[in-house]
Order: structure tokens, then sequence, then C-alpha cells
DNA sequence: TAGATTGTTAATCGATTAACAATC
DNA sequence: TAGATTGTTAATCGATTAACAATC
């Protein structure tokens, strides 16, 4: 059954396990699939039919009881908390995703940074920066999986092998090559260049319809 | 026509163009729809489909002139080269935007960048670093329409707030809150920490079923 | 001509939503 | 009971792909 999370559900599970977080931060205890539909921007339907499809269930009138789901959907997403992941490429980009504050809400850690060079980080971030030559014995010392590319865009094909041939699984690329997943190793990558004039284009378009 | 231009079909012109760029770098002159669809990861078909909607006839047996194509997505797309945006929040990942060498393919530009406090930039960055008060009337005077929100999580419901009264329509938000997008504001989200929470799930599936 | 590629239609696939019966 | 919400089915919507005729 695990088998048939597409991506999109899998995206609204993790999105469903964060508000259910803040709504028990809130003292809240139960929520109306209406509730969480608004929050993610989705029909209320959609919602329930992602909870029938996991087979957790609701009351007729009383909505979803919050720590039920936020457990269930623990147990479904795994725990993160122990997880690591290393960044490849510590210049301005990979230095700022290793500080990144939004990190602390999911429950992963930064193991470590690797550049080609060494880096000066603040003395406030308990983080070490590595040599390159040292990132396939890291990972494989401490079953690293999943890397943040965050190298000059020269570099990026280099550097995306060099991850694969370092036993990583899964790469979150923020250069702008686009690298393409293949069967051991999962990528997705953001191009944030493409996103700004997509917002360009959306937003020209708009302006002819709107006011 | 220009009106069915969808999310997902812009997001491809804009690959298709970036691509061509390079392949005229190389000195390509014709493409076919396979080095396309490859390139971007879709079918050929799907290639062919697009140019086809745009009225983009190619050769059927000599593919695309690249010059053609080149010239005709930037007709549709718009030039973005005097586009300006701005970014507000100048902590790590704002500054390491502003800085982005990814954005030199982009024809767009940082403007300004707004912070609470004045910001330390390195003398090579010609960017000025303003005072949040000031947000407003340089958006007015300088017609800025594309935003990046950087600030921390706690301040990004009224750093939005604050975008949209500036009379911002587009907004790249890199905050972990995910804001909605409004008749006469356009909102992409990317939150990196359901990114990598995405790829752990991804990849601890992928594990199962692969080697 | 033979071969290759476009252009286009029909089929497929899949995700989302609307609607409503069930029921608390 | 009346009202509200879940759970589920059927309908809708839309994007992608397969397949092939057209044709250079």
């Amino acid at each position: 059954m695990r088998g048939t999370l597409n991506k999109e559900l899998v995206i609204r599970l993790l999105k469903y396990r964060r508000i259910l977080t803040q709504l028990k931060s809130l003292g809240f205890e139960k929520v109306f699939s209406n509730n969480l539909g608004d929050a993610i921007g989705v029909a209320p339907a959609l919602v329930r039919k992602d909870f029938s499809l996991l087979v957790l269930g609701g009351n007729k009138r009383g909505g979803y009881n919050i720590d039920y789901l936020s457990e269930q959907l623990g147990l479904i997403l795994g725990k993160t908390n122990e997880q690591k992941i290393i960044i490849l490429g510590m210049g301005k980009i990979g230095t700022a995703i290793a500080q990144y504050k939004g990190f602390l809400q999911g429950d992963f850690e930064v193991a470590a940074g690797f550049d080609v060079r060494p880096v000066g980080l603040p003395e406030s971030l308990s983080l070490k920066v590595y040599p390159i030559e040292e990132l396939a014995a890291f990972c494989n010392a401490n079953s690293i999986q999943v890397a943040i590319l965050a190298v000059p865009e020269e570099v990026a094909t280099e550097s995306h092998k060099l991850l694969k041939d370092s036993g990583i699984r899964g790469i979150l690329n923020f250069t702008p090559v686009e690298l393409k997943t293949t069967p051991n190793c999962i990528i997705h990558n953001i191009n944030i260049g493409v996103e700004i004039e997509n917002l360009f284009f959306q937003v020209i378009r708009n302006g002819l319809s709107g006011a």
C-alpha cells in the first residue's frame, strides 16, 4: 500500500504533519478536513481521501483527532530526527542553507559541509567544513544518503557524479544545471532563476486580466 | 491564445529557451524534438505539441531552427532583461540569493535589498540595502513588481502584507510559512525543509524496491 | 525512393473535485 | 431529531504519451 504513495500525496502528508504540529502547540485537539484543506490549499474532499487511503479514520461529527493523526503520519512518513544530510559547496548559498532556521522544524540535521577550499564559518555554528576528498569516506562512515548541491554551475556535473560515487541516493540541487533522476539517485531541482522568470511571466499575464 | 498558457507549459518554455541559448553558444543550428525532450525530461511528442500550440513550425526532416525558436520564445515569454526584483530580508539566505550566480543567465536584476537593520555587504557587490520603511516608496519609484521574501519565519506574515501594500504582484517565498496566492499577488513557495523531508521519504522508499 | 521527423489525433493516465449516502 | 462531517463513488478536468499519417 505504501508503494502507492505518489509524490503529490507525500508532499501533502508532510504539510499536514507540519500544520498538525502547529495546531497541537496551540492547544487544539480536533481538526476538520476543511481546516486542513484550507491550510494547504486543496479541497476538503482530498484531505478526507488522503486519510481514507491511509486508513486514518475520523469521527463523523467530531472531525479528526490531532494527536492520533500526528502520530500515524509520523509512522508513515518516518522519523527524520536522526537523519543527517551533507552540503556540497559551501559558498554563499551552501553556507546560508547550513544555517537555515527553517530546518529546525524539520527533524533532520546538517552533518557537515564540503568544499574545495576551507571556508570560514561563524564560531556559533557547530558545523565543520571538510575538503572534497573526504566526501566519500565521510558519507560511508556516517551513512549519509541525502545531499544538498550548492556548487558553482561550472562544476555541477562533476559534483553530481562525485555525490553518486559517494553513495548519495537523493540530491536537492540548487545549481542551474538540470540534473536527472536515475534508478539509484533521486534528484529534485530548484532553479531559482527559472522560478523568478516564471513569476515575472505569471505576474505580467495576471496584470492583463486583472485590474 | 496566450491566455491558455498554463503553468507547466510556461516552465517548459523557459527551460527550452535556456537550452536553446546553450545550444546556440555551442554553434548548433538545428534541434529535434527528442533532443529537447531529453533535455527537460518529457516525451518528444510534448515538445512538438508545445511548439505546435504556439504555431512554431519545424521542418519535417530538418527539425527546428534554433535561432527562430529562440527568437519566438523570446517574444512569447517576454524580455526580462530590464526586469528588476527586490529582496526583503537580507539575512544569510537573502544575501546569498542576491549574489546568486545563476541569476546572470536569467535576464533580470536585483535592484535592492531591504532589512530592518543595516547589512554589511561585500564592496564588490553593487547592491544597496535599505531600511524597510523605504520599501513602498522604492517599489513605486522603480515599478518593482516581483520580490523575494527571505525574512525569519516569525515575521513572514507581516512581511507578506508589507510587500502587498507596496504594490508587489509576485513573491518567491523562502520562508517556511505557506503563503497563499490572491488575485493580485501570486505566490510561489519554496520550502527547503519540506523538500529535504520529501527527499528522505523518496530515498527510503526507493531503497526498498531498489538494490 | 527510402528514411526520418514533424504535426495531430486519439488514448491513456492520473489527480482532483463534486456530490451524496452513511452516521455520529 | 436535526445538523454536521466523514467516507466513498462517480464525474470532471487536464496533462502527457502513443501512434500514425503527412511530408520533406
